[in-house]
DNA sequence: CTGAAAGCGCTAACAT
DNA sequence: ATGTTAGCGCTTTCAG
């Protein structure tokens, strides 16, 4: 052993130029693979730093280069399979150009992703993806991308802003699927988020995300085209955890009007809207239909199998790193930025509305 | 407006100390919150820094510090809800504390987990939270250990190590589920994991994993207590993607002396076992009983739901986070470290072992 | 190709 | 309390 891995300082350029009998500048080259170094500096310089198992402080590097290799990512719940996919996406495009991810979780949570950014920015990535809470309160992402950061949105847009976005357009969809449950027969169609607003729902209401916002305008084009009144009165927002959810589902199914058909904005909400009606002791599709954005696998092994608005998640991701990627390589965007199309997988939980 | 946020140069506190009318030191000293400052000082800098929109570079300060602030996350799959819900206790804690997380996947591999490692150390995390890949293979994480670094198991431990580790009890938790099946008449048990190993399973083949191993002791030991024959034929490795899952599980229960109850290692394989049991057309649990480890939500929305071993899962990587955090602020370990109990929570997948 | 020296932005002695 | 002067470990002129 001519290493002591216990010694205090950690071993530096400095010490691989003295041990290879090279001026510093030399070891930085030959270490760093820059400039110009002889063959035998070279051989000298890698042996002596294998020798002492010299480590480069990439804090270091990063100070004068001005890269860190790291790219911040900002998402509102990295428990969210939904998530956590598009986030496994994010990492792997990232590991191959040689970025490393810093992750932060902000609940959803404005105020939290503000100070995220910032956090972030402190520590110098060389880029940021993030899910914005919010569609509209989006001042600290102008700033960003108004300093050069490259910044690339994920999962929601954010219309005042011209950053580029991947997600998938959501009023296409959420027309499809309303239309879908219409010539299903069903009128009394409800819509449960857990985006959160000040105010209940009402017509018209201004939504925070445009996500939200998107699904609404579909839906209610569908209604439109039907030539039927929209059910507004069955749009709950602000359901937060499993409990609110669960209660929310049996208002919706109890009232003198109740609906026919529920559509949870994603999986963690539809899960506890499956549960609901499971314990209400109703059945899907008999007494209610029942469709979800988000297609998780276990989604296949309920009775019955749910059908689902699938979203590319993984691929989101992986474009999204792409296109952050391109950004801090200073690379131009391709002429036509990829398309994400959500698909409605049909399978059982939507079936004729129930006679009443 | 008095800023150009377009301009080059980051503002330092170089800047600042000039548009302050103080020493560069000073200026430091008031925006790091170090040092004596006068009242007068400290706020003609911190209106000078809020004027000039000052952003501390926390690249520089970790360069001097020696902290950076950032712990370092080596998990074998983020996509999987079960590292997904870790990860979030570990962010969640991080945050609270002040600390940011620097996310790598490994896929399993080790070698990718080797490298992990040495970037994250490059990178100057203050500490790192593993879930090794292998509890065997672990030089790299013996070398962490041994260079001072804090560094914290999870969910796996690693015998050769003494480290830190945060890890459910696996071989009681699998002698009482193993019971419970036994008592219900199974006699063929099979057990499917997905732990990557170069030779089928061979009663007594060393596993590379601990978590494994310690989940086959507990198989053993309940069928020695109960005085019945192992079913060593039934443990199958290497079960990949769910394709891979799904034929493994065909196999199993097609074979001349089929398994009446099959084990699944993980929320993952679950989900593709209990598929290829619908396939098959065969009823749970009155064709053949189910189990799983992990208790994701959708197990009780399945008919039957299905019986699960629970593993306090976001409350473990709070407790990673935690323990490392104490390491990198150099206070002692608590006299009695947590203890972490899995539980068998029976629902329906589980029945009397069918009559051949 | 090589080396000396000047920073990167900040903190940390050391004086005053 | 304040300022001066060194660094942290690396990259980057700029000469040779």
């Amino acid at each position: 052993m001519s290493t002591d891995a216990s010694r205090r300082r950690d071993v530096t350029v400095a010490d691989v130029a003295k041990a290879a009998q090279v001026s510093k500048a030399q070891a930085a080259r030959a270490l760093g693979n820059y400039g110009a170094v002889s063959d035998d500096v070279r051989e000298r310089v890698l042996a002596a730093a294998e020798e002492l198992n010299y480590r480069p402080n990439e804090l270091a590097r990063s100070m004068n280069t001005g890269k860190s290799n790291t790219i911040g990512v900002v998402v509102g719940d990295i428990e969210n399979p939904h998530f956590g996919l598009a986030t496994r996406g994010i990492t792997d495009t990232a590991k191959k150009s040689g970025f490393n991810v810093i992750l932060v979780n902000t609940d959803e949570d404005t105020a939290a992703e503000v100070d995220a950014v910032k956090v972030l920015l402190d520590k110098r990535v060389d880029g940021l993806i993030i899910a914005p809470a919010s569609s509209v309160d989006t001042g600290h992402l102008e700033s960003v991308h108004k300093s050069g950061r490259p910044l690339v949105l994920l999962d929601r847009k954010a219309p005042g802003l011209d950053v580029e976005t991947v997600a998938v357009e959501m009023e296409g969809i959420s027309y499809e699927s309303t239309t879908h449950l219409i010539q299903e027969g069903h009128r009394r169609i409800a819509f449960i988020s857990t985006i959160r607003m000040d105010e209940p729902y009402f017509a018209g209401l201004p939504l925070d995300s445009s996500q939200i916002a998107d699904r609404r305008d579909g839906m209610k084009r569908a209604f439109e085209e039907a030539g039927l009144p929209q059910p507004e009165d069955l749009v709950r927002l602000n359901a937060g955890g499993p409990e609110s959810i669960k209660k929310i589902t049996r208002e919706l199914l109890q009232q003198p009007d109740p609906a026919t058909a529920i559509i949870a904005s994603d999986g963690l909400i539809g899960l506890s809207v499956v549960e609901a009606i499971q314990d209400l002791g109703l059945s899907i599709p008999d007494d209610v239909s029942f469709l979800m954005y988000d297609d998780f696998a276990w989604t296949r092994l309920t009775t019955p199998p749910l059908t689902v608005i699938a979203q590319p998640v993984y691929e989101m991701g992986v474009a999204a790193a792409d296109a952050l990627i391109r950004q801090i390589q200073g690379r131009k965007a391709p002429a036509a930025a990829p398309e994400f199309a959500a698909t409605l997988v049909k399978r059982g939980s939507v079936g004729p509305a129930a006679r009443h």
